[in-house]
DNA sequence: GCTGTACTGGACTAAATAGTCCAGTATTTG
DNA sequence: CAAATACTGGACTATTTAGTCCAGTACAGC
């Protein structure tokens, strides 16, 4: 008796393992080839996994999408939990900037953000996953806002400066910048976009350098 | 003997009604439901045409993509044409602003930039139609770059103010925006990063108001 | 160890899909 | 008008697809 994952439907470590390998599977296939890619025979030999398996687990093609995108959204915001941590002074913010343009950069400036590329991927009537990617966003402007209201708390920023707004327009540089990234293969659009809203918190530092 | 589309194979109106016919279908069916949901039937039925007018067209599915793409990205700027000329002022710019603000609130805020949602649509693959895409977006920065050098040329602006560069950052904000007013259905993000870059423009009128 | 349930494998089906083929009908052009 | 060519219609094929079914194996708890 256990709950290896109250989502999922495993009684058993191994069940655990295969409900995980499957959407890693998917997650792997729509990384590389985008969700239009994205089979059922695919997942399988992906994740060397039978139907019968698919459908222990999930009741539907369409459920296999909205797991995949909860783990595309937890493991995109995992992987940046250090950098949210050290959001709380400017180079803290310079650093999660010039992490995610490495990050993009290196990849080769194709593909998008792994979860806004979503977005448009996702059927029109998926609301559930559309709602999961929200709620990443969301995560994601909350660390950054987090930050910045730190900086106006500790007297770094004047307070003429709206933590939750500049954690907004800070996502849509974000994501209007990768969309930009994956179009020209290019990071350039990217870095001017998120380096233009920091010089704008740089312009409100009470003791500027 | 005629020229009714170099690009297409058509010699005739007729043909060249057909092959329109097709595109603007396909054109719809992506608008409406997405490019996962693009099928050749679905085109045929909705363009009412038989599978040998297709072929007799098109050489591929992808050459249909290609051509599609080629349609929202030509009918997206044009709809904006008349908007585009008027963006050597302060309020032109503005207008433009509240007009794509508008458009997409009367649309329910879904379905984002029908431009910039192809992008993670399309196959990874099909380098053709991102150029088209990019193409697309070039042509859009280069009129909002022409609006505001004439503002800096005029002297409203004063030359601090590098055109290319606004435009960039509008570009990004704007698809960023409209990302997210599809992920939230709500243009509030839009609206608030078009209108900070506005504003930013406004901080450096010559003759403020 | 026994019993029930979790899990696995894979054959199978029905529908949808991209693409082919060709015979027949308009249209242009000489 | 005649010949060539542009265009049309739709039947057909080979694959791929989501989803079903069920017999068999591993495992947990008593």
């Amino acid at each position: 008796m256990a709950q290896y994952d109250v989502l999922a439907n495993t009684r058993t470590p191994r069940g655990a393992a295969t409900y995980r390998r499957i959407v890693e599977a998917a997650g792997v296939i729509v990384a590389q080839r985008g969700m239009n890619q994205l089979s059922l025979d695919g997942v399988c030999a992906e994740a060397n996994v039978s139907k019968g398996q698919l459908y222990h687990y999930f009741s539907s093609r369409q459920d296999i999408v909205v797991a995949l995108t909860r783990h595309v959204v937890a493991e995109t915001l995992r992987l940046q939990s250090a950098l949210f941590e050290q959001l709380h002074s400017m180079a803290g913010l310079q650093l999660w900037v010039s992490s995610v343009v490495q990050f993009h950069t290196r990849r080769g400036a194709v593909g998008g953000c792994p979860i806004g590329s979503l977005v448009s991927q996702l059927d029109r009537s998926d609301d559930l996953s559309r709602e999961v990617v929200a709620d990443g966003f969301h995560q994601w402007q909350m660390a950054l806002e987090a930050g910045i209201a730190s900086m106006v708390q500790s007297g770094q920023l004047d307070d003429s400066i709206d933590p939750s707004y500049e954690a907004r327009l800070l996502v849509v540089a974000l994501e209007g910048g990768l969309l930009l990234t994956d179009v020209y293969r290019s990071t350039t659009w990217l870095r001017e976009a998120l380096d233009a809203r920091l010089q704008h918190l740089r312009d409100h530092l009470i003791f500027p350098r």
